[in-house]
DNA sequence: GATGAATGAGCCTTCATTCAT
DNA sequence: GATGAATGAAGGCTCATTCAT
């Protein structure tokens, strides 16, 4: 049996990351990524079910490299303000080194596809982090509420800002980006 | 000469929302949009010159309402704090209420679509909002960071918490809705 | 009841032409006729039964005015080769002062609207040539063969070369219309 | 990887011609000319980049085939008079043999869509007629006029009279066929 | 494995025409 | 008479996908 072709693949991801930020997701045919990764329609279909794999799939992987950048050296020995902070300087320093790759996420995650998605599958890096702040909590360090209301407060700013498309002027300059996770923590510490 | 039926017109929108919000943005073709309005395709055309201008003005219609809820009764003479605790509550209670308006919104606004807006056009109604946190600025009510930073933690957390997308099992009680809020006001206060 | 006006009906018709003259005749649709002629799409239906009824009596009408224009002053009584000669350099005239008439009329000529016309109608104005090229038969001044191969070197070389779609560079000036004229008349004199 | 089906493609132009001498050159869609080949619409946009060049690329095709029929056997060598005689005949012969594609071609020619064509292609075929006319002008056997003077009558009058829209009733006998090239010898010799 | 050919369904838009005023 | 609104049908073309090689 022949083997599948590493580099094909990594083009037709590449094709597809590179075109959908370009053109958007609608515009973005399968022939249309097929001749940006320089490859046939019909190859495609050797890697992928079908279109809407082709997207999930990539979605999935550039939301696991995501996590696991992160979660880069994730010390839950470290004070949690300290622990913190690390996971946003290093979530804005992946962003901006990959940027392509966020943008993709951010349209794909507002899209329908989005449904398609094993959430706990994505969520799994984050395990340690969850841990971290339930104990924190218990130990009066930060505040007791949903713990949906401090992710949403330790990072959705971040992805805010670091989105050209809503904020085109913002600089992830270090000052900036300390300062950004310094109010994350001010908002969720007790 | 007959005259523009103003109801064809609102159940054209209203069928774009609908139909986008249920399928999808990529979906969404105008003829299933014309479908759902009980109109025929070409009289969309009428209404506007074609799809783009179709879904970006109702989205520019969304977005504007959205706007004129959150500076609803905005009484720059209150303490700043209870001033944006209200902007807050105006914005939930209108997310709320109008959650199709909402959720067609961030589905817009994170496509390539978005690019075509106008945003001066659109961020008219929060200059009296832009004044009081400068003033609060100056008098060293909060933090001295760029614009940007105030508001994404002031409204992200609240855009991500009230999108079914990413929070599926989050309800804005009032409780919630404050507890939001008076974090996001740890966040910025000096 | 109130008038049609003429200045209306003359509009729409003058719009036909150039815009047929212009995109062509398969691109010229009703509405945008009525655009360029100033009126409603509707207008056009109380002059006329349906587009095919325009374009077919637009035709009608050019094609008697070039008619006309070729008999004019027709004299029987001339020497044959001069009455010929003065249809021909009429012709000339005509299509150079009325270029837009005549393109018009050689597309729709050789389009299958052209089977639409009632012939005997729009070739009446020939009669009387007719009868001199048939008089001149008896008198053995032109040759004896069927009609229609005196016609078609009378008159035919005209329509190629004044074509501008066929013969771009090709000049009507008085020595090349006689020349023309001359050398129809060695094909078919005896 | 499959191959381009010869037949397919013949299918497709055979349609074209088809439908277009049938319902007209306007009325002539895409769809319409794929059903009538028995291949898919989007089949046709594999061989050809749009309607625009399908229809092109046919007249192309068969101007050229007419070029080369009307110069078949062309022999330079022969009195003027007979080596044009026999073009005439050539043309009159293939013009019989083959009506669809005069027909076509003819329609074609006095639509828009011909200014799209390269003259100078579909002229080549022309130039050792072209060196025995200059030649002959020279010799003083045809008149000195513009060649396009010489050309208007030497086939105008074939194209007009083996149009079956212009002249239903004419019948390209051998006796009508060598009458018309005796006439138009009479128009350009000297 | 990899490909270009092939396709029916559907895309966005405009068509010729009629309606209501 | 004159009009812009309204429309079902059709326009040219591209889609996601499969086929044959």
């Amino acid at each position: 049996m022949r083997v599948k072709d590493e580099n094909k693949q990594q083009a037709i991801i590449s094709a597809t990351i590179a075109l959908v930020n370009e053109i958007g997701f609608a515009s973005s045919s399968v022939s249309k990524i097929a001749k940006q990764a320089g490859v046939s329609p019909a190859t495609i279909y050797i890697y992928y079910k079908n279109k809407e794999d082709l997207l999930v799939s990539t979605y999935v992987t550039i939301k696991t490299c995501l996590g696991d950048a992160l979660m880069a050296d994730f010390d839950a020995s470290l004070p949690v303000e300290d622990a913190l902070m690390n996971t946003g300087v290093n979530l804005f320093n992946y962003i901006s080194a990959n940027s392509e790759l966020f943008y993709f996420k951010e349209q794909f995650a507002n899209s329908p596809y989005n449904d398609l998605v094993d959430k706990a599958k994505v969520e799994a890096a984050f395990l340690p982090l969850f841990d971290v702040l339930q104990q924190s909590v218990k130990d009066k360090i930060i505040k007791d509420v949903p713990f949906e209301l401090i992710f949403s407060h330790l990072y959705y700013p971040i992805f805010g800002l670091a989105n050209p498309r809503l904020n085109p002027d913002f600089k992830a300059t270090p000052d900036n980006v300390r300062a950004v996770m310094s109010m994350a923590w001010d908002a969720i510490k007790l």
